[in-house]
DNA sequence: TTGTATGCGTTATCAT
DNA sequence: ATGATAACGCATACAA
């Protein structure tokens, strides 16, 4: 300890310890920060022992810390976490990086996520992505705030998930599925919930099918699509008709309007709509804009159960994401692989669950019924 | 420099530069960190050369900032954001402290704000409140990751805010209006909110209020209830009944009821909601539940302006925040403080923008139906 | 249990 | 323009 350039440090051993209030009026008449020298000054003990006092489980003299923290509260002390990070290379940040669309679609993701975070004692530095383009960017900034571990719920390439392995940054990716990718993964099953609600729909007896699906680049979206798309083939069904939405409300009735259109002005058994937003689009255009009878005359489905799905006014047929349990894994994995680095990847995988609701005729029409639609 | 521990760092200047092959392979197989004396090693430079050619706008040759990029880029070498801000004093991240509600309000508030502090160059440290009691305990938290500032949409305490000034933590409270606090504030006017709503009301011949209000111990609905209600004593109005709710859809429909019931089975003329998701309920359970026609029997406005409450089959009578201002101006003001800091305290007040939509009847009624009403 | 000495990785100051 | 050196505030190995 040579900062002898402070007054405040100016004492020796043999000159009496100042009083808290003296010294504190001196730090701030210095205008600079209170440090563990303070404490240890104002205390009468060494540096090292008000540092050992702030950490759990060190061995103190209850004498000792006693001093230290009289000292520490009245100079209202809190350690730097920057100095201590630059030390033990922890620097209990957890990156989040989230897309736009995410965020919108799941508002209880982030503060679950932050809530599982903080549980551990650490806290969430949030990237948010408005294009799934500016990842490269954003990462740059994330290796630089020395994080310590990342939640990434956007879509990464081999070559991102490998700057991770090489750095050596625990990173969990949230609710996607980077097939053939040995990265760690929290998700839903999206190909499986595609696949599940194209079964329960034709099981019913809709064999023509219209889909409005999410942006472009969005690889939830796709998966759901993709899986959708194959069952379709399986079941020996006509190909549905797909037109591109972007998640919101307007693209949900704009999309049930341009599926008429392309199919020549008929209206198909089903609507499978790439979000609940949408899907609650695609249902106020059937209804108010169209005279659609819901779902005598048209099925519903959305994917995701927000909220408002569930609303009286709507009731969607839809699937859910397990967040609170997704939300409480991913922490849960990133934690463990922080602790313990250098394991397998791991995937968690969740099941979507089947969400009735009563915009989707979900039994199959009685035989008069069918001859007549036919 | 005298990191001689270090295998890698074992050169003297008459030694050649090691290829950044090779440094690179060495640092691996220490386990250590890629710094900036690797680069300076391998450019065959100084290690503030180094620092330098990573700071805009420091004199450095043309020469020298080509030799040191390739010997960075070839080394992947990132500066220590934490080692930075310990000399620096910036550790370019700004505390945002949200509180559950707040965010579930507002999904795109968050997301909004990370980006208008993103582009500043900072990021966004979250900390989200489950309750508001949680809020001592967080600070606690705030000061030790050393934020440049902190942008806080809760509920502070004089004290607290006193601590702000004390540790010279700029402080940007939204969303709140502190009445009597000399804090940094951007926020809208919520109590006007209120006044105006009633005023529109009762200039269409609404004589009977029900509230739903917001949770127990949150500020902005209750400055919403505190203008609704002297607007409607100063119109010589009867009091409202005023029911309890958490902002929840759940809390809309049960509230209606409870209104209803309080009032001796009577409708009330219109019901003032603390927010729109409240006001969704109310609206699916008069409508769907209790037959009510709305706005021909009973009026429903609500506050906020969420996405939901324009959707077709609702188009809520509602008043809209200027979120996107807000955040940009929550954002601006707090970058203005960091760079400036002392100045006088300022609040930005925004005002609410009244959206018709088509719960509320806002035109008074003809003569006859006014006696048939009475 | 306590104190001394050192290093974490950077920026800033000051010669050159 | 460049390099040597001193902070920044803390944690830790080691000696006592």
């Amino acid at each position: 300890m040579q900062r002898l350039a402070y007054e405040t440090m100016r004492t020796t051993k043999d000159a009496p310890a100042p009083t808290i209030a003296e010294h504190k009026a001196a730090i701030q008449r210095e205008n600079r920060r209170v440090t563990s020298y303070d404490v240890a000054l104002v205390a009468g003990v060494s540096q090292s022992a008000v540092s050992r006092c702030f950490k759990p489980g060190a061995s103190v003299s209850k004498h000792t810390y006693a001093r230290v923290m009289k000292a520490a509260d009245g100079l209202e002390y809190i350690p730097n976490a920057a100095a201590r990070s630059l030390i033990t290379r922890r620097s209990n940040m957890v990156a989040v990086i989230i897309s736009n669309a995410a965020n919108l679609f799941y508002p209880e993701a982030l503060s679950e996520l932050s809530k599982h975070v903080a549980r551990g004692g650490k806290r969430v530095l949030l990237f948010t992505l408005h294009k799934e383009s500016e990842l490269d960017l954003v990462l740059n900034d994330v290796w630089q705030y020395q994080v310590d571990g990342v939640i990434a719920a956007a879509t990464l390439s081999e070559a991102q998930v490998a700057e991770f392995e090489r750095r050596r940054v625990p990173l969990v990716i949230f609710n996607r599925n980077l097939r053939g990718q040995a990265a760690n993964t929290v998700a839903c099953d999206q190909y499986e919930a595609g696949r599940a609600l194209v079964s329960r729909l034709a099981a019913a007896g809709h064999r023509v099918f219209g889909m409005i699906d999410g942006a472009q680049d969005n690889a939830v979206a796709s998966e759901r699509r993709r899986g959708a798309c194959e069952r379709l083939a399986e079941l020996g069904l006509p190909e549905a008709v797909i037109v591109r939405g972007n998640f919101d409300y307007a693209s949900g009735k704009l999309g049930l309007r341009e599926i008429i259109a392309r199919s020549g002005g008929r209206v198909p058994d089903a609507v499978i709509c790439g979000s609940d937003v949408m899907a609650i689009g695609c249902l106020d255009c059937a209804r108010h804009e169209l005279g659609l009878a819901v779902p005598a005359q048209l099925s519903v489905a959305g994917f995701d159960a927000v909220e408002a799905s569930n609303w009286l006014s709507y009731n969607l047929t839809t699937l859910r994401h397990p967040m609170q349990q997704m939300t409480a894994a991913a922490a849960e994995l990133l934690y463990s692989l922080i602790d313990n680095p250098g394991g397998a990847a791991e995937k968690r995988m969740f099941a979507p669950q089947f969400v009735e609701g009563a915009t989707a005729r979900l039994v199959a029409l009685p035989p008069a019924a069918v001859s007549l639609a036919a």
